[in-house]
DNA sequence: AAATATTTTCAAAAAGAATTGAAAATCAGC
DNA sequence: GCTGATTTTCAATTCTTTTTGAAAATATTT
């Protein structure tokens, strides 16, 4: 056997480590409700200390070409990756952020303006119909049907209030630009 | 026209109102990771005052047999829904948790269990991996590539140390069986 | 235990989402 | 504005998930 072993044996291991995340990270992609790509090209920029190009995510992850660009093109719609220009050199290269709360910021940002916002929006519009079934509270005694409709506007409006509240939640643990909340929710997370 | 029109258009609000709601619900579901008949049928166990059997689920969300057993069988399997057994009907009738903070906690419980402890078992085999390449503090000045160990190391360090939090503030919010934690979340919510 | 009602299962079909690959578009330097 | 390099687009394909429907299993009543 060759002198030079143990090289081999370390860059064997970084090498599986790395895989390892990918992989995992690829697996949670179905949980998230981002595609498989997508979740693997991020681990790996993740990874990287290099900011890398198309070609090394087509090489390193085997995907094609058309793949490689769109799923670059939604994490940059995400913000969690970036272009790297290089001077002197032609291709284009992306980073990742790697501050892992920066990065959990800006997804709550565009969750709340993907889903949030439009599910309250709805959820408004649902309360408004129902609230069109009640006529303030007149009777004492409700007929049935008038108890059928005050029961689903109190349903609707129990999940109204509890959105609004993962709605504000969502703009402080955003906003937090200084470390304030991600203390906050650090000492939450460590309060017995 | 017959004098009881009110009564037809009430009850074209109200089923209005439902729709949409489900509807809404069943938009969400590729958000949330689950199927839209999942939704849907959640949505309309959710508004509902009475119990409702699979038949009703058929008819109303227009699924089949097969698949409103499935989909029941999921909801049951997450815990948001329960069997409700009516004496002198062979038929099952099924039940929506209403609180929605019992829902909330209940789904943060079984998310943890599915995502985020299998995450952060293997994420800890990965740093294992990683740490096996960084030989202790020993050197004032790393040469290259005992940097790039180290970097990997840290990447994997902070996003550790990222899935614990999220788990340990998981913990908290799903054991409050109490109204602690639904306070103090609704405190940071109003906090400026 | 036979007859009937109800639920579950699962292979096959349908629907939906992701990926490919090659053509079209864009870009950079000459 | 031509040339070659690079990126984007998108119809066709592949892969994955969801749904169906009918048979099998289970449960209930007589």
């Amino acid at each position: 056997m060759t002198g030079i072993q143990t090289q081999p044996e370390t860059q064997r291991i970084l090498h599986e480590s790395q895989e390892r995340f990918i992989a995992l990270w690829g697996q949670m992609a179905s949980s998230w409700g981002i595609s498989r790509s997508m979740a693997e090209v991020h681990a790996l920029l993740y990874l990287s200390d290099e900011t890398l190009n198309t070609d090394d995510m087509m090489s390193r992850l085997d995907i094609s070409r058309g793949s490689a660009s769109m799923t670059l093109r939604s994490l940059l719609d995400w913000g969690v990756i970036s272009r790297v220009h290089r001077r002197g050199d032609r291709k284009e290269y992306f980073s990742a952020e790697q501050d892992v709360w920066k990065l959990f910021r800006t997804i709550l940002r565009e969750r709340k303006k993907r889903e949030i916002e439009p599910l309250l929006d709805e959820l408004l519009i649902c309360r408004d119909l129902s609230a069109m079934l009640n006529p303030g509270r007149k009777k004492r005694k409700l007929d049935p049907e008038a108890a059928r409709f005050k029961a689903l506007n109190d349903r609707l409006d129990n999940m109204i209030e509890f959105v609004e509240m993962i709605n504000s939640v969502s703009n402080h643990l955003m906003n937090s630009s200084g470390k304030g909340l991600e203390l906050a929710v650090k000492l939450i997370s460590k309060a017995s």
